[in-house]
DNA sequence: TGTACATCAGTGAACGCGCGTTCACTGATGTAC
DNA sequence: TGTACATCAGTGAACGCGCGTTCACTGATGTAC
């Protein structure tokens, strides 16, 4: 394959970004390789730096991506409808579309050089905070909730940990 | 250097697990090889072998060295001044003496194939519920506080999620 | 509208490099008598 | 207590392997006239 429209070059850019996003959520940025995601993108890894300048800068655009995504989510659901889904055995065993917080959260918290990536998640997570009327304790209930039932999927802790979240934050819901 | 005591060599073997317990934390599994473990027990990589079966196996009883310390932690602090000083910048800052369920979540919360690291994780995680009489909702609170607050570290946001957690969890301690 | 040329997205082989792991070797330790 | 031998923790070079990144090349796209 030669040269590409400037259309489907664009596409392209936006779709690696997008797979970027999601298998960095379910595998962590080092479980992934830039050939690993240029393949499910249908395309070889030496055009990759067509369009990044390295990883790491796919990484930042996937943080801010995954994020972009979460917001459109937020102004959809109501909230309490929105906490329980997020503390549900369904969004543990999605971490691919799941709140970038604690997907990316893992990765993140190790002061590594990816400054382009933190911003983006500071970022992300004061839009999270403005959502909750700057209630970051619920926030962090449920990241360190979903964090927690992901490293113990398979055992019984993981589902009293999301059922004891829930009946915290949304104790009215079913 | 040849053969070594045989007291010499169980000493050398616990070092290795309390040097990868803490390095672990720090930077991640994926960001501390074996052969950076050996170099801080003052010793060369191809050792490592006649100790563990692999770095799978490290890691797993890295984990277990990591909540056993713990433990000991949590008989010896009341619970309030135990939690304030979880959701402290101190604790943000030193994550490789820090909360296990922390320091390890984000890299146990792969489904990865570490199933013997997972158990553990698993059992120190009951261990922190037996302490909070099965109230794993403020564990959530206590791991997704620090785990935001390291992931966005120098933003001012980073201190708003610490004391916003403090409130919730601990509000009559200053 | 058509032609000639420049551009550049994508290809696929190759590069260093660091990793987990293996292995032949060393020599002090442990053991049998 | 002393001697001879077996053991095995630690050494350091080497192994495949996969990774991020580079590069010469291709040929359809975009542009200038």
């Amino acid at each position: 394959m030669g040269r590409v429209s400037q259309a489907q070059a664009q596409e392209n850019r936006k779709q690696i970004v997008r797979i970027a996003a999601r298998l960095f959520r379910e595998r962590g940025v080092a479980g992934v390789s830039v050939a690993d995601v240029m393949a499910e993108a249908g395309l070889t890894h030496g055009g990759f730096y067509k369009h990044f300048a390295s990883k790491e800068a796919l990484v930042a655009e996937a943080v801010a991506q995954a994020f972009a995504q979460r917001a459109d989510l937020l102004a959809t659901v109501p909230r309490d409808a929105f906490i329980a889904g997020y503390l549900s055995a369904a969004h543990r065993d999605a971490a691919g579309d799941g709140c970038p917080s604690a997907g990316f959260g893992g990765d993140l918290a190790r002061a590594g050089q990816d400054a382009g990536a933190r911003a983006e998640y500071a970022r992300g997570v004061e839009m999270y905070a403005d959502w909750l009327d700057g209630d970051l304790a619920t926030l962090s209930t449920m990241v360190g909730a979903i964090i927690l039932a992901r490293a113990t999927a398979g055992t019984d802790v993981s589902d009293r940990i999301l059922a004891t979240a829930r009946d915290r934050l949304v104790p009215r819901a079913v």
